[in-house]
DNA sequence: AAAGCCGATCAATCATAGTG
DNA sequence: CCACTATGATTGATCGGCTT
């Protein structure tokens, strides 16, 4: 029973929480693809570049997410309405903004 | 033409998402990580993740810093060595080796460069 | 057909940050 | 300051797919 538990001890040591407006992007993400909520390599990179935060951290973010959500269904329902109300608009909005971006580009 | 995703959230729904998706009940199968020499039985399931020591750990950083690659001579040397399967050490190989990638990779350009869209 | 590897993910745990 | 919860990171091991 030795104090073996300082084996390594070094990157977990400090962590910074993400920013109000990073988790927002991610829990958007996350519960408007309830269903499904495994973005792809691409969507990784483009949820990473929005939050400001690497693509493994947004792969962290999305495994730690997916099971405490569901070891705890209940304790984030109120969360999941919350996101999935306002998803609701944001999705309406976002077609609309696709039909009309059908041709625009700018990279 | 009209295809669209199966979107089941109409309006008369406020409180649709307590769904349950498959996702959500998938579950993994216990390890299967028989250790001998520990507690007594060799062969029996452990259920429990293994806590490799500090000892193991060093020399298996060692050897993964000798060769990034086991020869299945190799392997059953260092398994014996360290008192573990010879999975176990297998697994640890590749675990490390997708660690390195990923080490790699972000150690490439963690800083954005300009990031001109904010 | 069997075994190893890769890439992604799971699941448990660690250590810290945040809240009361 | 302490107890408890929320959260990001680490890691042994599993899953599915592909290669040897």
């Amino acid at each position: 029973v030795m104090i073996l538990r300082s084996r390594f001890l070094d990157a977990r040591r400090k962590r910074r929480n993400f920013s109000k407006q990073a988790t927002e992007i991610l829990n958007e993400y996350f519960y408007s693809h309830l269903s499904n909520p495994y973005p792809s390599e691409e969507a990784k990179e483009e949820l990473a570049k929005k939050c400001s935060i690497t693509v493994s951290q947004v792969s962290n973010w999305f495994g730690n997410k997916r099971i405490r959500y569901k070891k705890n269904i209940g304790k984030f329902q109120e969360e999941a309405n919350l996101y999935a109300a306002k998803t609701a608009v944001t999705a309406a909005h976002a077609v609309a903004a696709a039909v009309q971006n059908n041709q625009t580009n700018s990279p | 033409a009209g295809h669209r995703e199966n979107a089941r959230s109409p309006s008369t729904e406020t409180s649709p998402p307590a769904q349950t998706f498959d996702w959500m009940k998938v579950k993994r199968n216990p390890p299967k990580t028989g250790k001998a020499g520990e507690y007594g039985f060799v062969g029996q399931p452990n259920t429990v993740r293994t806590n490799f020591t500090t000892k193991q750990l060093t020399e298996l950083e060692k050897e993964f810093h000798f060769n990034k690659y086991l020869t299945r001579a190799r392997r059953v040397e260092i398994a014996a060595s360290l008192q573990l399967n010879e999975t176990q050490v297998k697994i640890w190989f590749q675990n490390r080796r997708m660690k390195q990638k990923k080490r790699e990779k972000e150690g490439l350009l963690p800083i954005s460069p300009a990031t001109p869209t904010g």
